[in-house]
Order: C-alpha cells, then structure tokens, then sequence
RNA sequence: GGUCCGUUCGUCUAGGGGUUAGGACACCAGAUUUUCAUUCUGGUAACACGGGUUCGAUUCCCGUACGGACUACCA
C-alpha cells in the first residue's frame, strides 16, 4: 500500500468555515493514524475573490485546533509550491496534454453565445447541460472551427478556454471509501471548462493535476463534490494517470440545527453560535464575527465535537483526545447522512473538558480576564476561586461573570432572593454576624462557619433559615459556591463592610 | 426540471433478518447539595411510507415520499 498522503486544500475567499475545520481534521486523523502526511494546499484560482488575510487565518484556525500541517506554504515540502496561483505553468502544461491527446479543445464562444444556447436548450425543453457532446458540435471551438482558423483566433489575442471533451455515452464508475460505489453516464456530464479564459485553471484541472502531482493517496472532501467527481476520475484516465487515481471519500455535510440544508454562516448568527473559528473582520464588507476561541470554546473539546459530526467509535466512549481520536478513527466508520449541528452538545464538551483543567490553567483565564476589568488579584487567590468555580460552568469567562462578587461588592441584590428571605430574622441574624466577624483575629472558611453558628445558636434561628440572606447580602445573587469558602476568599473585612452596606440597604425591605 | 446522494428518539448516533432497538446531548422527575450549579438515580422519546423476499424484516430488494448536494470561465 501506498505512503498516505492527504491534503486540506480550501480556498482563501474569507474565514474558514467549521465545516471546513471538520475536513481538516478528517483528513488529519487518517494521516497521523497512518503515519502518513498531512498537506495544506491552497487554491486561490478565482483571483475575484481573493480575500487578503484569509490564508494566514485558515492557517492559524488549523494551529489553534491542533491540526497540524506537515506540507504547505508555511511549511514548505518536496512538491512546492503549495499555493495553486504559483503553479500556473503546471496547469497550463497539463491542459496542452489533454489539448494534444484530443481529450480537450479550445472553446471561443462568449458569454452571450453560450447565453443563446442555453436559451434554445431551456425553449426546447431539454433537460441536456449547456455544453455537451451533442452541443459543442454548434459552437465555436477547435472542434467546428478549422485548424487554420483556431489558430488564427488563438494568435489574434481573443478570449478562448479550454473545455475538456467528456467521452460520449460511458458509464463511470466511482468508489467512493463512504458511499460505495457511484456510477453516472457521461451523458450528463458536460464539457467542464479546465482553463479559464484569464489564464487560471478551474478547480477541476487544478485538484487532479495537484493531487497526483503530490502523489494524494486519499480524497477526503465535502459532500458538495459528489456530482463532479466522476469529472474528475474521467480526467484522471484522460491523463492516463489511472492506477495512480486517490480513493475518494466524500463527507456527509454539516446541516443547519433547525429545518433543512447546508449549516450557513447565517444560521449561525441567528441562532447565537460562531460559525469561525477565530474572530473574523471581513476586509470588504467590515464584518466583524466572534469565533469559537474567542467565545470560550477549548479547542479539545471543538474537535471531540466535530470528530462526532458524522464519525463515531462505535463504542460508547465520547470524550476523546486528538491522540485517541487519531488511533480510533477509520473512514469506515464515517456516515452517509447530513448531520446536523447541534450547539449544545458542543457546550457540553466544552463543560467536560474545561473541568479537567487545572486550578493554574483556569486562572490564567481569569487573571487575564480580569486584567481587562483593571482588577489585580494574587495567582493563589485566583485559584482558589476557580477551585470553587470549575464545576459550575461551561465557559473560561464565566469564572468572571459568575464570579464578580469576588472582586466587587455588589450593588444590587437579587430581588426574589431579597422578599423571600430578607427578613426580621436574617437581619437579627447578620446584624449580630457581623459585629462577631468585625472582633475576630482570625478568619477562614472554618472559623465563619463556626461564628455563624455560634450566633444563630444564640439567636436561636435556624442557620438554615437566613443562609440564603447571607449569601445575598453577599454576593447580590441567589445561587454559588460555598458561603464560607467565599468569606474566606473575599477576606474578614470585606465581609464585614458588605454586610453593613447590605444591612444599610437592604433595611426598608423588612415587612 | 435533470443528475447524484441520503432517511433509527427533538439532536448526534449504535445496532442489524428473531434485541426489552443501546448510548450521549437536550428535556422531565426524584435524591444529594440548608442556595444555584455539579453529581447520582429514574423517566418521556426513534427504525419515513408502500410493496416484495422470508417462517420472520427496522435490518435485504424495488418503488414512493421527504430532505439535501450539484447543475459557473466559484471553489
């Protein structure tokens, strides 16, 4: 068998997509499964929509994820260049290949001719592609024109493309790693434009020239190319590169979480979920999008997630690190029908793998988070509250979000909190609480607790009575971690000035 | 319209001629947590439809329906 050798090739038109993400990773999987070797090809053949800063982001999307890339433009490799604008000659020779093995022709109709003839085609109600094998008998092209003539028109500098010449009435019979076998007459092929008239090829010469020029193993791409596949193999035997075809496995696609149809960036802005890996300022339109880092998802767990859209173990184990997801994968196992993305199950990931995370990793998340707030705060305290925090959330930022009581006193109490258990009771209660914190010397979780009884016992109220009155006066919320561990963390002194402020504030509301 | 691909709980899926059709997310309930979250336990919930083949089909075959992709000098 043949070394593996896989490619991610996605063009630069703009952010890459998740779906994009999922193919890369696809394609990873397989090749460090295989020992084999992972190649980033970038096909920038539309210089219409080429989008500056594309390539650098599809390129750092990949180092975030932890795809890691053996052969491409950054990395360089035996079959450079990476980037297909820099491979034009490479094109241009293999399109004089086709051209002198009769396999393709020169087509110099405009854009209105072809225009009238789908026209004709769409008033005779036939179901036939614009340029076949029946209609470039019509047009203007190396194949009607005469020699002389075709070169007359090559030399005097009009626009003309190369067309390949689809065989006539041939059933081509695809394998495809996923989906079996896949066969189509090429009388529904049409005669694919392989050189554009600017002197670029279109994706279809470029991929298989490319692909077997960098001797790809394995064709691992999207769904959407199912239809022109069988073009492609017809190239390859065009070529007479046959024995050297890749295997094709085409990828279910990513569909939208409600309704029907292909997961868009739309959908994911109206349903409140980044489609981007990584923040994305669109250079023509303005547009800002937030990606997933920056919304808090942990790169493990977007990929756990993704390996599951479409692939599965066949076990029952879900969490799964790059290294088991890459000795677990097998295209054999990946399905035929669309899945559709579900955005909760990738939070749920991201709850998993963000509470196997240390104290000190989560921290820095905090500390820097806090840094914007303008907060300083110790490592060690840090820690500790998110020691207390990690199994209460689902993103590194609601360590501060959830968390700001730590840092500030609260303003505003939780209204429900306050008229259920504000009462005659928890004030007696907190009152006499503070004045016993304020003559402590020393002050922990332990300590707090042990006071806090001591008063309540005293009192004789039930600690389980204004507890909640306590952590409101606070914290301003209803609901946390650990009341003493808080005291702890937010120190004696702060306790006490929070529990005179909540006491001065919160005194009309006793009934 | 045409071509191709697909269809198991709401979602991701396992399974496969005879199963109580399994798991996970989500949802609901109970327990624990004197709060909330976590955790634990339990629960609701699926083989698109119609014909075959077969002793038996959700599983194999053929249709139908539905859905999707493609149908550019875009990838």
């Amino acid at each position: 068998m043949k070394d593996v050798r896989v490619r991610f090739a996605p063009s630069p038109t703009g952010a890459l997509h998740i779906g994009g993400v999922r193919t890369a990773l696809y394609n990873f999987l397989l090749a460090r499964q295989q020992g084999g070797t992972m190649i980033l090809r970038i096909e920038d053949t539309d210089q219409n929509r080429y989008v500056p800063g594309a390539e650098e982001y599809i390129m750092e999307s990949l180092d975030w994820a932890g795809i890691k890339i053996d052969e491409g433009v950054r990395e360089g490799g035996p079959y450079a260049p990476y980037r297909q604008s820099e491979r034009k000659h490479l094109y241009q020779q293999h399109a004089q290949q086709l051209l002198s093995s009769g396999h393709a022709y020169y087509a110099f109709d405009t854009e209105q001719e072809i225009e009238a003839l789908r026209e004709r085609q769409k008033a005779a109600g036939s179901d036939q592609q614009q340029y076949s094998s029946v209609t470039r008998t019509v047009m203007r092209n190396s194949l009607t024109l005469s020699a002389e003539e075709t070169k007359k028109l090559l030399d005097s500098g009009v626009n003309y493309v190369i067309r390949f010449k689809i065989p006539e009435n041939e059933t081509v019979v695809l394998n495809d790693l996923i989906r079996g076998e896949v066969s189509v007459n090429t009388t529904q092929l049409d005669d694919k434009v392989l050189m554009k008239s600017d002197g670029m090829p279109t994706y279809h010469l470029a991929n298989v020239v490319d692909d077997y020029l960098m001797k790809i193993s394995h064709v691992i791409r999207g769904e959407e190319w199912l239809p022109s596949a069988p073009l492609h193999v017809l190239l390859y035997k065009a070529f007479g590169w046959e024995k050297d075809m890749p295997r094709f496995a085409h990828l279910p696609l990513l569909l939208k979480p409600d309704g029907n149809g292909k997961l868009s960036k739309r959908d994911a802005d109206r349903m409140g979920f980044p489609i981007f890996p990584l923040n994305w300022a669109d250079p023509k339109t303005g547009e800002q999008s937030t990606g997933y880092k920056e919304s808090g998802y942990l790169p493990e767990a977007l990929i756990n997630f993704l390996a599951f859209l479409g692939w599965n173990p066949g076990t029952e184990q879900e969490i799964f690190s790059m290294d088991e997801l890459i000795r677990a994968f097998s295209i054999e196992r990946i399905g035929k029908a669309g899945a559709k993305f579900d955005i909760q199950k990738a939070q749920w990931f991201n709850q998993q793998y963000l509470r196997t995370k240390t104290n000190q990793e989560l921290a820095a998340f905090l500390l820097e988070q806090l840094k914007l707030e303008n907060i300083s705060c110790t490592q060690e305290k840090a820690e500790k509250i998110c020691a207390l925090m990690k199994e209460r959330i689902t993103f590194p930022q609601e360590l501060w979000e959830h968390g700001k009581f730590f840092f500030r006193t609260p303003e505003s109490f939780d209204e429900s909190v306050v008229t259920k258990k504000w009462n005659d009771d928890a004030v007696k209660v907190i009152t006499a609480y503070r004045d016993a914190v304020e003559r402590l010397s020393a002050f922990d979780a332990g300590i707090a607790k042990e006071t806090l009884e001591q008063v309540t016992a005293s009192l004789q109220i039930g600690t389980g009575k204004i507890l909640q009155a306590l952590r409101v006066a606070l914290s301003g919320l209803g609901g946390g971690p650990d009341l003493m561990m808080i005291m702890e963390i937010i120190g004696k002194d702060e306790v006490v000035s929070r529990l005179t402020f909540a006491l001065k504030n919160l005194k009309q509301k006793v009934s």
